[in-house]
Parts: C-alpha cells; sequence; structure tokens
DNA sequence: GTCGGCTTTAACAAGACCTTAAGCCGCGCG
DNA sequence: CGCGCGGCTTAAGGTCTTGTTAAAGCCGAC
C-alpha cells in the first residue's frame, strides 16, 4: 500500500515508516501541513497518517482541506496526543477516519491503517494471464485473443492449477489431487479432461500453451516470452 | 441508518440503542451470538456493533463467520473490555473495521459509526443497475426497459445480491446463506425462486441477465457489455 | 375462520457433465 | 527397428445438476 505520513517529529515519522516498510508499504513523508496537504492531492495513497500538531497549517486544517476543497476521500488517520472528547468528535468532524491518542502501538497502528486501506481495494478482480489467455477468477469468465471460451467445472479447475503453476510443471497427482481430492476416479479420466481443455484451449488457436511432461505431468507456457 | 448491536447486558444495549436512536438511527439488536449473526447475515446493516464477551457464540467468532462464511463485508465496530493489545489485534485480525475499549464515550461511538457507514455508502449507491435493469433498494422498486416489476421478498433478496455481485459468479451455497441463513431449507427450493426470478426479470424480455453456472451458481450480466 | 399470497416440497423432464472403455498414435528404450 | 508403455482421441452410457410444474403447507390479513 502507498501511505503518506504527516507528522513534524522525525523521530517518530521515521519509527512508523521503518515499522511500516516493513510490513510492505511503500511510505512518503511531510514534515509540515502544507506539503502534506499538496501530497496528498497530487498523489494517489491508500492511507494517510496525519499528527495534529504540525507547524503551519493545522492537521485539521489540512485533513478538512482535504476533503472540502480537494474533493479526496483517501482514508485519514489522525494521530495526537490530544485524547479529550472534544477533540476526537473534532477530528471526526473534519473529515477524520481513524484517531489514535499517543503514546500508542505500532502494531495497533498498522492494524488500523490495514483496514482503512481495505476499503479502496474491494472491488480488485484477481485474474490469471499467460500470453494472450485471461481467466478471471471472479466471474470465472476465460477468454483467448479476445473470444469467449466457456468451460466445464473440472476444466476449470485445472487451468486454474496449470495457470496459477506456470510455468512450472504440475504432476498428475498433483492434477487429480486438486480436482478429485483423496477420492480419485477408477480409470485414468484426468487425460480425457486434459484433452478437453486442450480442445477449448489450445485447438482453436495458433499456438498451444499446454504442453506434455511424458511420465510426469503437464505445465502451460508462453511460447514467445523469452527464457528467463 | 441502519445498525444492529449485538450486546448481552441489555442495560448497555438500551444505553446504546437510545443514544443512536436520538441521532436518528434505526437500531436492531441481539442479546447473543448466534441470533446477531443470524440477523447480520440475512438483514442489511450499514453497520455492526459488536460485544466480544458473548454467551454462546463468542464475538471474534461471530465477526470470522460473517466475513469468511457469509462473505459479508458490513462494517464491524467492536465493543470490549479488553484492552490489551493482542486483544485489539485479534480483534483486526477476526474482520473488525474498528475496536472500543470499554468504558467510552458515547459520542465518539457515534462519530465512529457515523464514519463506518459514511464509508460503506460512497461504495455502493442505494441504486442498483445492470444493463436495462434497475433495483431501488429504498423503495423496493424493480423495473426493466421502462416496465415495473414486481418480486417476492425472496426474490428480493436474490435479485440484490447477484446484482451487487455482478458480474462475478455467487454460489448457490452464498446465495442460499443470504436469504436463509444457517438453517437452509431440506429441499433445494433455490432453484424454484431462481425460476421465479427469471420468470419476472428475463422471460418477459429479449435479453436474459442470469446465467447458470453448471455446478457453481448463477450470475448475472449485461450480454452487450464489453468484456474488459 | 377463511382467504390469498408466499414458500416449501416433490416429482418429472431435460440437459450438462463425468467416467469408462476401446482403439490409435508416438515416444523412448532395448 | 520393433515393442511396450504412456498418451491422445472418440463415443457411449450413466450420473448428477438444473429447469419446470403442480400441489401441499404456512402465515398473516381481513
Amino acid at each position: 500500500m502507498r501511505i503518506l505520513v504527516i507528522e513534524d517529529n522525525s523521530d517518530i515519522a521515521a519509527n512508523i515508516g521503518d515499522f511500516l516498510a516493513d510490513k510492505g508499504h511503500v511510505v512518503d513523508f511531510a514534515g509540515d501541513g502544507v506539503t502534506g496537504l499538496h501530497l496528498a492531492v497530487v498523489n494517489d495513497f491508500d492511507v494517510i497518517v496525519l499528527d495534529l500538531g504540525l507547524p503551519g497549517m493545522d492537521g485539521l486544517e489540512v485533513c478538512r482541506k482535504l476533503r472540502q476543497e480537494a474533493k479526496r476521500q483517501t482514508p485519514v488517520l489522525m494521530l495526537t496526543a490530544r485524547d479529550t472528547l472534544d477533540n476526537k468528535l473534532t477530528g471526526f468532524d473534519s473529515g477524520a477516519d481513524d484517531y489514535m491518542v499517543k503514546p500508542f502501538a505500532l502494531q495497533e497502528l498498522a492494524a488500523r491503517i490495514e483496514v482503512l486501506g481495505r476499503r479502496g481495494k474491494g472491488n480488485k478482480s484477481r485474474v490469471l494471464q499467460l500470453a494472450d489467455l485471461t481467466y478471471n477468477l471472479d466471474t470465472l469468465t476465460i477468454s483467448r485473443a479476445g473470444k469467449q471460451i466457456q468451460l466445464n467445472p473440472i476444466g476449470l479447475k485445472l487451468l486454474q492449477s496449470l495457470m496459477e503453476a506456470a510455468p512450472s510443471v504440475v504432476t498428475r497427482q498433483e492434477l487429480e489431487t486438486r480436482v478429485w481430492g483423496e477420492e480419485l476416479p477408477d480409470s485414468d479420466s484426468l487425460r480425457v479432461h486434459i484433452h478437453g481443455l486442450r480442445a477449448a484451449i489450445d485447438k482453436p488457436f495458433d499456438k498451444p500453451l499446454i504442453q506434455t511432461r511424458h511420465g510426469i505431468g503437464y505445465r502451460m507456457v508462453d511460447p514467445d516470452a523469452l527464457p528467463a
């Protein structure tokens, strides 16, 4: 996640920044309200951590301007030593999404940031891609070179397993377990399904993506991709 | 806003309820985890206030099930006397959106609820739309191509679930949970209701919007929409 | 108490899907 | 070069899922 920390105390800022960076986030800093507001308006952060005691423009002011003038809805977590009820209410009133009182545990801060960031990313769709083949796991739609492709439940599972593993080889056994769990069918019907999968995905097109590893299993690979 | 308060101490519950009602919210109550979860799954609240110390099913459990099994994203504000960092982190981990420690000021609770509700509303408008089909969640009015459509309560819930998820596939199981909660009917009456829904929404018109994914579930999609 | 609408149950038909089996092909090893 | 194992292909049969319809049960309104 991209996070903006607006905080004038550089020790605290570095402290927070390090911790969040450790968690895998990208952190930007601003030491005063004006530059903070500017960064917040111009860039696209997932969350803003905003200290209230700032030189120049107060944190409350920053938040208010961000919401009312810039009309940005970026989640704001306020950070302050002011712990009276009135202070909190004012904070929320100026458009904050959360409010933490110093001193606080960095882990709680991280957890609350996580929650705030979760919101925006709600409608990310999970999509697998390989060469010109696309598999949307939400809509269960498959398309290759712009053409829609229909697949059975088993075909879907196979394709997902293969695409997730690509370009690695997937054992027959692994594939079978993925589809049927522990209770495999008596005969080797995996072959039939692979055949069906090929008929749908490879046959109508020029370059086959599914390869056979004799005696081992199958794999999917983009034949045009540069070898790593 | 519609708010669900899950709290076994009826004094506290009444206290919170009164205060929120004063602020103009509509408040429902549950005295234990099981009924709370059921209400949360079947109904559509803007925010859920969840006490952790509940008889029967624990609050954390309720939250976890709401998220993972029922797949509902309704904002949850946890309320508890447990104020250690670990407790908080566990709360957020189980899917909470906010966490308040008793004792707390009712006004802060109200402010935080306001924020949570605000965010939810930003994402989903009260009018669902797909192709020429419109479903107004406030008036419970449905119309397609200018014609009004009448639907049963169950039909409404199904339609809402499908339209909110569209164009993603919704599992039969998810649909059933959404309509009946944990206690499903003995026979597969979902089929009959889907049939009814189709009769009302698709049959009288040219292009069907409801599709079947054999062995998985259903989805709604605008057949004319450009594939992304 | 009766009526009407809604929901559930049940039964059948139609369709999609999966497995099985059998023949053919091809690679790899002797 | 030939054999065998493993893989490919295809079609038929059976099973499971879904669509459809009708009737019975439930509940609230009048």
